[in-house]
DNA sequence: CTCAAAAAAGAACGATCGTGCTATTTTGCA
DNA sequence: TGCAAAATAGCACGATCGTTCTTTTTTGAG
């Protein structure tokens, strides 16, 4: 990889952190290259405007998403395995080091759903995707009998995202340590069965 | 009221407004100004520091929420429709003119989950209340016998406001035409339909 | 109506930020 | 190793923002 493109990685890696800790609109040029160990300019020059960093700030982390809890669930076999892979995934992932601030996805959101541009027009499809995925795979683990038949796999994937929310309302804001189980427990009340064995008795 | 109790009660209207599209921390004294139809020095003598502004947005914001959704339903009798009251009004907001960009409240919670202060404090007082309420509701709802009385009452709470946060971002970001729909489906699924018994709940 | 107090306006400051331009350093191939 | 090209640094500009200070306008009680 060239040295434009091993730097760019590192200060996408960095912007990324930043970002969870003080949201993608608040991300300033000086400090970012600072954190980078580079001048204003020699980081501005990476990336032509303010805008385009931002960007490639959702880009990354979008990136980053996808490789910490989309690619690993697919390595377990298509069905309620790999449904339970994925929510766990996205689960344990706000409590990870990683994102220390929160996700920046979700605070994006927020931050950019009235701002129209390049922006938002790339949150809304990483989102619409994010949302496809958990979809296809309720589909998944319905088609092979692991959900019950009558259940709607629109309203599932809704509530689903909604657990996701919650524990990251809970945990950043209200410090609350049980926001990982309450989203667990949720999933399990929803797509039915408890795990097969060594089910924990809920608080 | 005294005349300056007056303004300062229309910047906050203003400034709640604005603040639900570009969200509490990038409010500008310069902007409000202007939109009150005031001189910036002229608007900030009115609250002394731009974080005591966004203090009393916070709380302008809150006292809206109280005025709009619990209120009203605490006009229902205790039990179930009280909380239906409750949940079927937080979700309607979402669609009201009330807040065009968004419910600031939560936005700021994404905004201010990281930066401890005066702020973050108000708000995480303020959603702990907001949880409390839904709790009390639920547990009222339960003790009536309008709900499963295996219900995890902590748990429900934890999940209506999942679909609460759902929908927004459904609303707000994806422009789901059917957000409000799966919330108050959600909300039937979890609370209103028959008491789950041994058998999975069907459709 | 008077006039002191309250409210608002006006102007200016220091700081910060995005951005453009030029000089300097570093890289990687001949 | 030499050298063009790529990468980075240095510097300055205009704009914006929060805040302070001073002056002007408005309010409301006697």
């Amino acid at each position: 990889m060239s040295k434009k493109a091993l730097t760019r990685e590192a200060i996408l890696q960095q912007a990324v952190r930043s970002a969870s800790q003080i949201g993608i609109s608040r991300l300033t040029i000086g400090s970012l290259a600072e954190q980078s160990g580079l001048s204003k300019s020699g980081l501005f020059a990476h990336f032509g405007s303010k805008e385009a960093l931002q960007l490639a700030v959702v880009q990354a982390a979008q990136a980053q998403f996808v490789e910490e809890v989309v690619k690993p669930a697919f390595t377990q076999p298509r069905g309620m395995a790999r449904l339970r892979a994925l929510f766990h995934a996205w689960v344990m992932r706000l409590y990870g080091g990683s994102m220390p601030g929160g996700c920046p996805l979700l605070a994006a959101a927020y931050e950019f759903d009235d701002q129209p541009g390049a922006i938002r027009d790339a949150l809304v499809a990483g989102q619409r995707w994010q949302r496809d995925t958990l979809q296809r795979l309720l589909q998944d683990a319905q088609d092979a009998g692991e959900l019950a038949a009558g259940s709607h796999v629109p309203l599932l994937a809704f509530m689903l995202f909604g657990l996701i929310q919650s524990a990251h309302h809970d945990h950043q804001l209200l410090d609350n340590h049980h926001s990982a189980q309450l989203a667990l427990q949720g999933f399990a009340q929803l797509c039915g069965a408890p795990p097969p064995h060594a089910g924990q008795a809920g608080s």
